[in-house]
DNA sequence: CAGCATCCCAGAGGATACTG
DNA sequence: CAGTATCCTCTGGGATGCTG
């Protein structure tokens, strides 16, 4: 290998912020869910078996935070919250769905399989 | 929402499976390193800044048990191991890459930004 | 040179209870 | 309904030292 430069510990790498974003244990998960439209807090606390209130909230928050969802809250009571992919989240799906590709392709799968929403969409 | 099926939680999902496979700290790094050619131990010990060698070790076992890079042994003394990216391996570039250019289209990017070296192969 | 064995810690993830 | 607020657990990652 050349001298070259080093690599440095990689945070700062574009692929590395990409993988941070959707590296929470129910990221992906969201995106899919929500990338068949916007989508209620109890839509998407339902159709998760095994996550926390607590826990989705935030998963939400982050992603939020990262751009990838806006939130939107009605003036009601009781409350109404409703979440959406933004544009950089909506470019994010064909990934997902390259990764699910990649996946399905190379890798054993367990018997308890179960395919994320977003990705059967796509599947050539 | 419709009724349908729950989202289990979602290991058993060819998405996460192939998320789990670069979910170390080192892995994508390894894989970008790997993907110029076969390299020692200390070849990739030396071009990467942080890692400790005990580290490089476990995240080495572990792409190696996911098959994504093979491990030669030369019997010599002192010892000589050598790395390089299995088909399996080599077939997750692309996706590397399109991570790469999602990171750097759509984040902002820090000011002591480093770019994967596999990265800069296909950016277009 | 290319490891393995130990010990340690922060933070991701979770359980549970409470509320405007 | 859509959240906070606490407390707890587990494991990925790291530091350090030793060796065939």
């Amino acid at each position: 290998m050349p001298p070259g430069k080093k690599v440095n510990y990689p945070v700062a790498c574009p692929v590395y912020r990409a993988q941070r974003i959707i590296a929470g244990k129910w990221k992906i998960c969201l995106l899919c869910l929500m990338n068949s439209g916007t989508k209620r807090f109890s839509d998407l606390y339902r159709n998760m078996s095994g996550i926390t209130q607590a826990m989705l909230t935030k998963q939400l928050r982050e992603l939020e935070e990262d751009g990838m969802i806006s939130r939107y809250v009605y003036p009601e009571v009781p409350p109404k919250v409703e979440y959406s992919l933004t544009e950089l989240g909506r470019s994010f799906i064909p990934i997902i769905q390259e990764l699910s590709r990649w996946g399905s392709c190379h890798l054993p799968a367990a018997d308890d399989e179960v395919v994320m929403p977003c990705c059967n969409l796509k599947k050539e």
